[in-house]
DNA sequence: AGTGCATATTTACACTGCACATATAGGCGC
DNA sequence: GCGCCTATATGTGCAGTGTAAATATGCACT
């Protein structure tokens, strides 16, 4: 028995809408993943709680249990939405473009873009101790990601070995290098100054052969 | 008063060795700084707490507030040392070698040697969320590290702009690259069968003009 | 109407960071 | 030698956290 249905509205306004107070939600995982971005978001990852995910969406402490088993879950559903997020970036770039440099460079300027529009959600997507990064789900995602990158690695730079290994080679380079500049961006590691105007397509270099 | 002084030897082994019980320690801001790092080494950085710490030593749980005004300035100082650490590292490899292609590469080797060793320090160097990025000390080191990649970065590439942009410019992408394939490669983001006998230097493509 | 089961609540517990009051002892002037 | 100041430690308390376990609710289905 909920103790005291009408004190809730008193005692603050509720975050998030929720249909007048009915014991069953009906959509609170979903519910409680948009909570959790928006914590994340807006108040930084240390003011994310399971207990505060809950009061944002209105129901009790340990509703999430139910959806969640536990942080870890709930984290990791939200890289694995992130990356799908990450993917659209790319593709809304990539898309109607056939000029192949063309293409690589919008992946690049997408991937980045994203990282800067959800820093804390980019930072979170590759948070070793947070997400459990072998969920079959994220990592359905993280591969959708590496691969439009892969697919646009083709037939540019001078790699050593068979064509198998240049590919393989061209993709880690191309991951290595957008992932450590949207990191180092959104971390402020860059100097102010030598940041004016700067794309990541300016720090790449020619690798015409 | 401390409550029985006896009672912590019954209860379990001290983990760290600890001067017969003195109420001073003499030496706590170091010693909470080494367990602080065991801790996030061996057991991850969700393990790792003031208590736990002041625990180690043998000292009380709040005991590090005397040292460290609060969590953060304990991981800001664990990252310091980080930084310090990974300088030592890329010098180590440069130190004794002239020709200037060979420098960079044993920078960028011992960039990665030192993500690979510490990988869960590595990880809490670039969190935003958990160190004050703007703390003197840090940022001392953090430019230290910078300042030999830079170093290390010039006369390679083919990139636009004047001079001073093009420097700009093979830094960044130097430091790109490599804390991204250090963050991707501690991170287990590469493919296994990518992997074999790679070293960051395979996927530098070749960029001589 | 009754019943089963997914979904919620309540209660409980160990642990955390931190604020605050208090205790200790080593160093310094005398 | 002596007393006091201050850095460094302890003790206590509190609000907040994740999670386990028992209990309540109500919708779907017969």
């Amino acid at each position: 028995m909920r103790k005291g249905v009408g004190k809730v509205y008193v005692v603050h306004m509720r975050t998030e809408y929720k249909e007048p107070t009915r014991y069953h939600h009906g959509n609170l995982r979903q519910a409680l993943l948009a909570a959790a971005r928006r914590l994340l978001e807006e108040e930084g990852h240390s003011n994310l709680s399971l207990r505060r995910c809950a009061d944002a969406v209105g129901v009790s402490a340990t509703a999430p249990q139910n959806h969640f088993p536990n942080k870890t879950a709930l984290l990791t559903a939200l890289a694995a939405e992130g990356y799908a997020e990450l993917e659209a970036y790319m593709r809304k770039g990539i898309d109607g473009t056939s000029d192949r440099d063309a293409r690589r460079n919008a992946a690049l300027l997408g991937y980045v873009a994203f990282a800067q529009d959800h820093p804390a959600l980019y930072e979170l997507m590759f948070a070793r101790d947070r997400v459990a990064s072998n969920d079959p789900e994220l990592l359905h995602h993280v591969r959708a990601c590496f691969a439009i990158l892969a697919e646009n690695s083709k037939g540019f730079g001078r790699f050593d070995g068979d064509d198998e290994k240049v590919a393989a080679r061209q993709q880690m380079f191309l991951w290595s290098l957008v992932h450590g500049y949207a990191q180092l961006l959104t971390a402020n590691r860059f100097k102010k100054e030598s940041m004016l105007g700067e794309s990541i397509l300016d720090i790449l270099p020619d690798l015409r052969s």
